[in-house]
DNA sequence: TTGCAGATGTTATGTTATTACATCAATTGC
DNA sequence: GCAATTGATGTAATAACATAACATCTGCAA
């Protein structure tokens, strides 16, 4: 999938999450915006919407925030499952795919019967200039 | 570590989730327990905590709600990283472990100097049943 | 130029989680 | 026995996250 062109809310929210160190709650990126016209939280939660639909940006469910995908020009559609490393002291993510992981958590469900159609993982802990 | 002596009201919303079906929120643990005398969430949030922290109980990130360990008389910290299957559906769910995935998953954040603390695996999709 | 679809604006409300403070009960050390 | 401590509990208020419902606008196509 291609990334369509932005509308104006989705480019401010978008622009918001790229320049951000790390991720951003949606009441975050409002205040951000305020200035920019922003009232209300749905302004932000329908861009947030089409952008996670794009895969230009992902949601960390364990914080209730989101970040911009780290493979910029890029859709994460591709990559598989992504896995996120998220530091508890800084904020700071590391995004990740690793395919041996996507095929055992498949191959688990598929013995199942069961359909997957969104996968989550998030590994919560301190990054190495925070554990020092 | 083994499971200390439950109190009173930890034992009352473990029951709770012990007899539900699937995942509850701890609003609708709380509406449960009102005719045991609850009136407020924190009753609920603070015996959760020690649920979570015993290993009994796990919390669903992804549904914001909270279901008992599949594993009875067995806490959960042994058997390292869990992951499930939230059926979106009927709100069954899965629960399982794969070494193989830990070890990844735990591989790349150690390349990483990443020090984990706590891991979300959660799939979410539709179970045998629903999905026919 | 009318009708439609998608994006936006606005208000209100619903849902999830925590802060702050008071009280109670069991245990320990004196 | 009886303070002192610790952990559990009760209660009210509030913070944080998310969506429903409805109105309006804008660009485009029939």
């Amino acid at each position: 999938m291609t990334t369509p062109q932005l509308t104006k809310n989705q480019s401010l929210v978008f622009d918001v999450l790229e320049k951000a160190e790390g991720p951003l709650s949606a009441y975050t990126i409002l205040d951000k915006l305020r200035d920019h016209g922003f009232r209300a939280p749905l302004q932000v939660y329908r861009a947030l919407e089409k952008l996670l639909e794009y895969g230009v940006v992902h949601r960390l469910e364990s914080i209730n925030s989101f970040v911009a995908c780290a493979h910029p020009g890029d859709d994460c559609h591709s990559h598989g499952i992504v896995a996120f490393a998220i530091c508890e002291s800084c904020g700071q993510v590391m995004e990740f795919h690793d395919h041996e992981v996507d095929h055992r958590l498949m191959g688990w469900v598929r013995g199942q019967k069961f359909k997957p159609e969104k996968t989550t993982i998030e590994i919560r802990g301190l990054c190495e200039a925070c554990a020092a």
